[in-house]
RNA sequence: GUGACCGUAGCUCAAUCGGCAGAGCUCUGGAUUGUGGCUCCAGCGGUUGUGGGUUCAAGCCCCAUCGGUCACCCCA
């Protein structure tokens, strides 16, 4: 047993300072999500790793590697299901939305999610924690194009909402099962001849994941990825025709975009549009995201189109730091009650001002341990309290208390800034103050 | 999974050539027995991440291990 517990590698706790950048984004998102005509969904952190290695993919790093997975207690017969912390968002709402029947609701369905942990057994790293966080959006059971740009336009709105600048939008299609073969296809032609030219990462890529050939971040090969068939040149009618839409909705929506012809993205569900956020400082994926008509199929459902994203709370709130957005600040107390005196009388009364203040929902903080009068107005100041509501012996036989206001100068004499109320005033008194 | 750098008080960091583990901040108390920010004094706080090794002597050198940070892979 360790003698010191520590938080699991690459788990965090997130402490009361981090939390008012939490905050902004939490508070930003379900404005803008709701503005948009988004309902919060919140599903299972754990679901059987089938829905997962069926979805995200087998062969794709995640399931492969990076799943949190354990057997479930037995039932009765002895069986237990494989089970899995999910490692994304998407695969879990898909099954509610099969689940709960709501392709008979009005179509499109649109879903968000807040704050939900997602777990990956990574190597923590910048912008990288085993367990995340993600805000997402789902919008099922729709393919039209505008969804796909009423989402990208969404998402940019909330990053400006929130005093974001130097994003950019990258955008690609990666066609569907009709046509994306043929262009792996050609893409291999192209490649076979120089494979053995290729980094090892290639080499492996060019059976595993032909698509992420185009990824390759080694310089040596990216002569041979500016000289690669374009997917965008192979892209069939319908896809060619949905693509062409989404950039001029996105238009429409005035978001910035850049058309990647090198953005793939690394789950296998996706279909035609992908797209990312990506800090210009930090080089950065804040979120990603794309469509996936094929999704609902593989879980067993009937074919519903799809497109979604996921947001790391982390990453924006790194990136909210770096580029100096402050959160609003937390509130301070609004009175902070002082005693003098060690007396029970004088702690009793102490404590039933607090607590009438507090039913009053006036924000009231008190001294505890019955210090001293000198260390209980050090405390008061440092709280950020804009009032010391002092109570001692004159006080308590006069049924008064005096208030004293902190953001009056020390220089002030005590005269100018304390002022007598009676009890049974003061909270007119501070909700007037 | 691969690699680089780094682990000293709750936080930020000192400690000369290997020679008595220190400071600032925070917190607590005090400087006229009931009055805040500045100042001053004091106190709390450490098995120098852990385990070995070299040495008269290790925070410092060596090995291992754990952890942290960053990059790659991958991804939010």
């Amino acid at each position: 047993m360790p003698e010191h517990y520590r938080a699991l590698q690459g788990f965090k706790d997130i402490l009361p300072d981090e939390q008012p950048y939490w905050r902004l984004i939490e508070k930003t998102a379900i404005e803008v999500t709701e503005l948009y005509g988004y309902r919060r969904i919140e599903t299972p952190t754990v679901e059987e790793t089938s829905l997962f290695s069926r979805t995200t993919g087998e062969g794709t790093d995640i399931v492969d590697k990076e799943m949190y997975s354990f057997n479930d207690r037995p039932d009765k017969e002895g069986r237990s299901a494989n089970l899995s912390l999910r490692p994304e968002g998407t695969a879990g709402v898909v099954r509610a939305y099969l689940e709960h029947g709501m392709f008979q609701l009005a179509q499109p369905v649109k879903l968000y999610y807040l704050r939900e942990p997602m777990f990956r057994h990574d190597k923590p790293q910048a912008g990288r924690v085993r367990e995340h966080h993600q805000f997402g959006c789902e919008a099922l059971g729709e393919s039209d194009p505008a969804v796909d740009a009423e989402m990208i336009g969404l998402l940019f709105q909330f990053y400006i909402s929130m005093g974001l600048s130097n994003l950019h939008v990258s955008l690609n299609s990666i066609g569907d099962r009709n046509c994306r073969p043929q262009y792996l296809e050609r893409l291999k032609e192209y490649y076979l001849p120089l494979l053995d030219t290729c980094c090892d990462d290639c080499q492996v890529r060019f059976y595993k994941n032909p698509l992420r050939l185009l990824d390759c971040k080694e310089p040596q090969d990216q002569a041979r990825i500016a000289g690669a068939p374009k997917i965008a040149d192979y892209l069939c009618e319908p896809c060619r025709e949905h693509f062409a839409a989404v950039k001029r909705y996105l238009d429409l929506y005035d978001v910035p975009y850049q058309l990647d012809p090198l953005l793939v993205r690394g789950l296998d569900y996706y279909t035609r549009t992908v797209f990312e956020v990506i800090s210009t400082t930090s080089k950065q994926a804040l979120n990603g995201g794309g469509r996936y008509d094929g999704l609902a199929e593989i879980l067993g459902g009937k074919s519903t189109p799809g497109i979604g994203f996921g947001a790391g709370f982390e990453r924006i709130s790194l990136e909210l730091k770096r580029q100096k957005v402050a959160p609003p600040p937390e509130a301070g107390p609004c009175a902070y009650v002082v005693y003098f005196g060690k007396s029970a009388e004088m702690k009793d009364a102490a404590v039933r001002i607090v607590a009438e203040l507090r039913h009053a929902a006036i924000k009231t903080e008190m001294g505890y341990g019955d210090r001293s009068a000198k260390s209980q107005m050090k405390q008061a100041n440092t709280s950020g309290s804009a009032y010391a509501i002092l109570i001692g012996e004159d006080e308590l036989a006069g049924g008064y208390v005096t208030v004293q206001d902190l953001r009056a100068g020390k220089e002030l004499a005590l005269e100018a800034k304390q002022i007598k109320v009676q009890r049974d005033a003061l909270i007119d008194y501070l909700q007037k103050a």
